[in-house]
DNA sequence: ATACACCTTTACGTTACGTCAAGGTCAATA
DNA sequence: TATTGACCTTGACGTAACGTAAAGGTGTAT
């Protein structure tokens, strides 16, 4: 029994297009071509097609189906195994994706509120994720993994009063600050001042405080634009007034 | 403040060229354009970019993300809740792949046999599954939603034991239509046989049998080339032979 | 003889960018 | 002041797995 393209396609549930792309990439090629150009397959491109169809329904990408049906010494089991571990992580992104799709659609939807305790534990280990998505890698690089596990590990035993003074922390930072700023001095009162309300905020979220790790941290927000938007969304040279006062602040100056 | 696309790629951790590709496609356009042609954006631009990056991270196509952002009225909750269906099928999906995997990796690895019950009730999913993928259209078009569905349920009460049964019809089908095809005639003793192996196997899969539903798959097996295929697959006319004693067996060739 | 269903190759479109290439701009430095 | 070197621009090709024409040859039934 010899196919043409279209017998082969309905009687696998594929298109003609498929099959010819299966011929130009090399996976299934027809068993002979007639004197007018036709493909033609025969029973062993219809075993061999079957095979390919089933891992590509377990989403084989066509490329390692290639190497599975043509070499058959390649390990095929491991291979799944590979695959199947790229399909857990698949799902595990995918639950994720879901429950901020539904935290979202319940936002906006005014069901929950900003200060429900649940919404609210969801709320931090979306921020320690974004925060290790966007700054995990410098961080650990320059304070080590310990210091950033601990953080988060705090982080995450926060109660909600100490978030919250950790949020009214950071406006009385930008406030006084603000007002500092326009003093020019970083040595002065209101600056020191919100050195050590910066230094205040901090201890909420790094286990152990050093004059080290501070002063390091205010050179960060100069030389990372990052940070340095952050600081100088209101005015231009902000997060350099901040690191000199901090720097003063810890005596890390001289 | 004003950002150059290096600025805001690095604030907010993406390529130059997704700024320009965003550009170009309309979704977030700089605040201006200096004279040597540099794209520059403000506050606006980030806030926007903020809000684009955020449905991205849900999966949203960039598509979709124009009309939220742009149509200040489009209904945003709705999109997500329709995303959100779109997600949870995903999950489901991948929920039935990571099993298929996984039980392809035990059969390879021989961990368990053919004969657990529990993977044949897996087995007999599958099979209903691919069976629907396959020919549930046309069939439920020609018999009707109610024969489908009772057909699947059947199935999936069957025992091991009436599955192997039915194995062993079709095997018996296949013999001796292969020795009353040599015959050449579709009334005679053996021809016959294979008719009523034919209903038996039948019995086995419908709730009801009729006459004119037998007569009519026998048509089919002659009309769908993926049926042809597989009764041809010896001899070719075989499946028109079968359709031939089957008619006269059920007496629907007059 | 002609209609019509089949077959062929070629080639562009899809998504969300990555990755050069060729060339202009800007600030700091020798 | 000339020259780096880091930035910016547009243009264009590549990705995975096909879908979808277009332009033209083949097979067969009426």
């Amino acid at each position: 029994m010899e196919y043409t393209v279209q017998k082969l396609g309905s009687l696998a549930g594929i298109s003609t297009r498929t099959l010819r792309y299966y011929d130009e990439i090399g996976i299934l090629k027809p068993a002979r071509i007639n004197s007018s150009g036709y493909r033609l397959y025969g029973q062993a491109e219809v075993d061999r097609l079957q095979q390919i169809l089933f891992y590509r329904e377990l989403g084989v990408s066509l490329e390692l189906i290639k190497e599975i049906v043509t070499a058959p010494s390649f390990d095929g089991a491991l291979a799944l195994r590979e695959h199947r571990e790229r399909l857990l992580e698949k799902r595990e992104q995918l639950d994720r994706l879901i429950a901020n799709v539904e935290k979202t659609i319940a936002v906006t939807e005014g069901r929950i509120k900003m200060s429900d305790k649940e919404k609210f534990e969801g709320f931090k280990k979306n921020l320690i994720e974004e925060n290790e998505k966007k700054y995990g890698k410098e961080i650990r690089e320059k304070y080590g993994e310990e210091t950033v596990e601990k953080s988060n590990a705090k982080m995450m035993n926060m109660t909600q009063e100490e978030y919250d003074r950790a949020t009214g922390l950071a406006n009385e930072i930008t406030k006084t600050l603000a007002e500092a700023f326009a003093t020019g001095n970083p040595a002065g009162e209101l600056a020191q001042k919100a050195a050590d309300l910066h230094k205040q905020w901090l201890c909420l979220y790094w286990a152990q405080y050093s004059k080290e790790a501070h002063a390091g941290l205010a050179q960060m927000y100069v030389d990372d634009p990052r940070f340095t938007a952050y600081y100088d969304k209101e005015q231009p040279g902000t997060a350099e007034f901040l690191r000199d006062a901090i720097l003063i602040y810890t005596g890390m100056n001289k």
